[in-house]
DNA sequence: TATCATATGATATTCATTACCATCACGCGA
DNA sequence: TCGCGTGATGGTAATGAATATCATATGATA
């Protein structure tokens, strides 16, 4: 588990226990694609620790997501988690389903949006932005 | 059924049957909240024609979303829907779980995002926007 | 009005997620 | 370093949304 020490230090900040389970399920979300469902983090996971239970692997995600340290969303009904290290949007391909973070926030400091939402006593804690389209490598292999 | 009419026409702009279950599931999604789940919807509309089955009710949500009718997105792993009348984004409050259409696109005609991203290869065919807050009225209750 | 493709309805089933409870182990203090 | 207590874990069962299937009913065209 290369980035052991890192997630044990993220976990110690949340003022949340430093357990294997947790450590490997971290690992799993750096692992593999930018987002996943409990199901493939459970599959992956559970091969690095040798018995990790489903149960565990969803009352963790959702520990982490409530601490701040994950992401998570619907996607097709299931949810959906990845690292939440820095906030990002998503680009998602209609035709294989990749969901790509973008660098950088869209909407930029979103100040115009806030501003004018807030004026209809509206107060934006934070925002998704998911753009549906078709990606590079689609449109190549069509 | 006052918009029965209306919702013949739609019905078969879009090259779809006319049937009393339809009508009457138009009915529901344009009679309360800017979204409703399939359940809700399925309540209401049921009411109104007696008989309908909530099979049926699923069915026929795919079929309008399919025909662009309707919108659907998930909202807390389950399904929602409301009629696409227009493009529009959305308000959710985190409190009371309200989910208010924008009155128009925030993005505007998002020359400059669409733009942006087809030079890395990415075509948007459309996106959503979600802004997560506190509404005017949560506000004020506490 | 007759015909047929299509829509409907009911049951059974799948799948993700939650509830419950007994057991286990991390982390703090001595 | 060692014990203790709170919180974490794991397994089974239950919930609830959504899908599969198929016989029956019905809208739309000729």
């Amino acid at each position: 588990m290369p980035d052991a020490g890192r997630f044990a230090t993220l976990l110690k900040q949340a003022r949340l226990r430093v357990t294997p389970q947790r450590l490997a399920i971290l690992q799993a979300l750096a692992t593999g694609k930018h987002v996943a469902t409990c199901q493939a983090i459970w599959a992956r996971a559970r091969r690095a620790t040798g018995g990790l239970g489903q149960m565990t692997t969803y009352r963790i995600l959702e520990r982490l997501h409530a601490a701040g340290l994950i992401e998570q969303f619907d996607l097709g009904g299931v949810a959906h988690f990845g690292l939440a290290d820095r906030h990002h949007d998503h680009v998602i391909c209609q035709r294989c389903g990749s969901v790509e973070p973008t660098e950088t926030c869209l909407l930029g400091p979103h100040g115009d949006l806030t501003a004018r939402l807030r004026r209809s006593g509206f107060v934006v804690k934070h925002h998704r932005l998911d753009l549906y389209g078709v990606c590079r490598a689609c449109r190549a292999g069509t």
